[in-house]
DNA sequence: GTCACAACTGTTATATTATAACATTACGTG
DNA sequence: CACGTAATGTTATAATATAACAGTTGTGAC
């Protein structure tokens, strides 16, 4: 279950559905509860590839009703974040949905594209274990980990924007 | 012409000296200007192995003169980084002295002791060309890379604080 | 059902990090 | 030393994020 490559041509409304199912499902689960703001601003981040800002969120949301205030939107992505439904990009200070949402044991590593913008989440275990044989090597206890690589997808290279 | 561990014990002086030289020498080999202000911002910096944020750096002028302007620091920030002589660590909005200011052909890693807060600065080869692979394998043209981790360090696993 | 509690949201104010725009000063070169 | 460029000073403000407290809603116990 696997969501699409951003970089690779596909019917987003798949990703956005299959992401809202992935939420709905891991709430019941959990006993989390996905309320409408919640699952509001999980929509808005998976209504595209690129990583949304809190602010942009709040735009969006402006546009649909009364715009809330920023720790409205704040306490929905802490809640997001903490249920492991999307990512923040440090590098952005933006975030983006996490299309994995169920194998929480390793990390996850960004693909930045810095002409479209979009955001590739990759799992890899090559990563994973160059990391942890490095932290071992180093006596270091890894409790969070960020890797993020921004450049050039395939579709933005040699074309006129790149 | 290592730098050393933050995280053993170690003359910190000797770090801070090794650092002024390397910067002295790059700025003369390359033509840039190593001005009071930069230089006074770099030496902050490398007061110890924590990473320092832009308005701690502020704090720390003012203590020793007239309190510059926000722009002051960012300017002096953005010559370091472009210069290769400090880090700045997206997770922590923070800037961190680079402790290998010569070998610019690879990827610098960062562990990021929670408790202590002081940041080592890794180089890995194992990690370099997994990330490299993993590039590749997604026909990622990548132009920069920021892994940092966070954890708890050697000293502070253990220790009443931890 | 309704009471009581906890979780969630609203609201106001403000903290923190960073940059834009323009004025002034210092520096190296001819 | 005059000139131009690079660096710094200054003022204002943008962008991101949180603190603190008030109000509302949803849920389980009874």
């Amino acid at each position: 279950m696997r969501t699409n490559s951003p970089f690779k041509h596909h019917q987003h409304s798949q990703c956005i559905q299959q992401a809202l199912r992935n939420a709905e499902s891991l709430c019941k689960k959990n006993g989390f509860r996905l309320t409408r703001v919640r699952k509001r601003v999980l929509e808005l981040i998976w209504k595209s590839h690129q990583a949304l800002g809190a602010y942009a969120i709040l735009e969006q949301l402006g546009l649909e009703g009364v715009k809330p205030a920023p720790p409205t939107v704040y306490r929905a992505l802490d809640f997001l974040l903490e249920a492991g439904l999307i990512h923040r990009l440090n590098s952005l200070n933006a975030y983006t949905g996490c299309s994995h949402p169920k194998d929480d044991h390793h990390g996850s590593y960004f693909l930045i594209c810095q002409h479209c913008r979009n955001v590739a989440e990759i799992h890899d275990t090559g990563i994973d274990q160059q990391i942890s044989s490095l932290a071992h090597r180093e006596n270091f206890a890894v409790s969070e980990q960020a890797l993020e690589l921004s450049g050039t997808c395939q579709n933005c290279q040699g074309s006129a924007h790149a």
